[in-house]
DNA sequence: TGAGCAAATCCGCTTATGCGGATATATGAG
DNA sequence: CTCATATATCCGCATAAGCGGATTTGCTCA
C-alpha cells in the first residue's frame, strides 16, 4: 500500500508531471531539466529524488553528470500509469509548452554546457512519435 | 492540468483508496463507511467531500442517507485509472481487511441503524466476482 | 592533490493538508 | 413546528511537503 500511495503522491505534483512528460522522449540529465523547466537547480533535484524514491524514474552517473531516464523495471501498476501518462499528458497546454522548449533546447544543445563530450541518445524510447498533432 | 492533478492527490491518501475499494462493490452511505472503516463522520465526509470534487465518486441523496458510488461519467483518464485500481488494489492487505469487514457488515446490515427501509442494491456493478483469491 | 563543476542534501521558512470535535444544514417523523 | 437523525462544513491545531539559498559530496582533469 506505501509503494502504491507514493506513486501517486509523486504523481500529484505539477513539476514531477513536467519532468516526466520530458523523460518520455529520451534521457536527460540535471541541467536540462533546470533549463527547460527554468527552476533552481535543488528543485530539480529534489522532484528527482521524490521520483526515484517512487521507482519511477532512475538516475545513472555518466562522467560529471547524472541521467535521468523513465525506469522500465518498476511493477506492472507504475508501468500501466506511465502508459497512461503518455496518453494523458500530451493534451495538456503545459506539457506542451514544455515540449517545445525541450525541442528548441535540444536544437541548440551542442552549445549547452552539459554537452561537452557526452553523445546523447534522444527518443531511443519515445512512445510517441508526434507528440503534438 | 489542474483536474489531472486532482485526481491523483485523491488517489494518494491511504483512506481514500480504501473508500474507493469499498465502493467498488457498490453503493454505500456515509453511515456504512464510518462503521466498516471506524473513523469519525467528520473524516468520512472530508474524504468523500475529495473524491467528489476530483470527479470519482458521486453522492446522491435518498432520503435522510447520502449514497455514495463510482462516478462513470468521468472522463476517461479518471476511468482508466479506476479500472487499474479495480485490478491493483485487492492485492493489497488493508485493503482486503476492509472486504472483509464490509462483507460481516453487510451480512448484519438489517440491524444496521441506515438500513430501516431503504432497499440496498449491493454488487449491481461490482466488477470482481470474486474478490479473494 | 587540488581546482572546478554537477548534483544531492541541509536548513529555516512558508504553505497545504489532515484530524476530529463543534456547529450548521437538510430531511423525515410525530 | 419541533425534534431526532444523517451529513456537510467550520475551526483550531499538528504534521507534511514545498521552496530556494547554502553547504556537502562526488567526479574529472590538470
Amino acid at each position: 500500500m506505501e509503494e502504491t500511495l507514493q506513486i501517486f503522491k509523486a504523481l500529484s505534483e505539477e513539476i514531477r508531471l513536467r519532468i516526466l512528460a520530458l523523460l518520455f522522449h529520451g534521457e536527460l540529465c540535471v541541467c536540462d531539466l533546470m533549463d527547460v523547466l527554468d527552476m533552481p537547480q535543488s528543485t530539480i533535484s529534489r522532484h528527482l529524488a521524490y521520483l526515484r524514491n517512487a521507482g519511477l524514474v532512475k538516475g545513472e552517473r555518466r562522467g560529471k553528470w547524472m541521467y535521468y531516464r523513465l525506469s522500465s523495471t518498476t511493477g506492472k501498476p507504475a508501468n500501466a500509469l506511465l502508459k497512461l501518462l503518455t496518453e494523458h499528458l500530451p493534451g495538456l497546454a503545459v506539457i506542451n509548452q514544455d515540449h517545445y522548449r525541450l525541442t528548441a533546447y535540444l536544437a541548440d544543445k551542442d552549445t549547452a554546457h552539459c554537452k561537452e563530450k557526452q553523445p546523447r541518445s534522444h527518443d531511443h524510447d519515445n512512445p510517441k512519435k508526434a507528440f503534438l498533432p
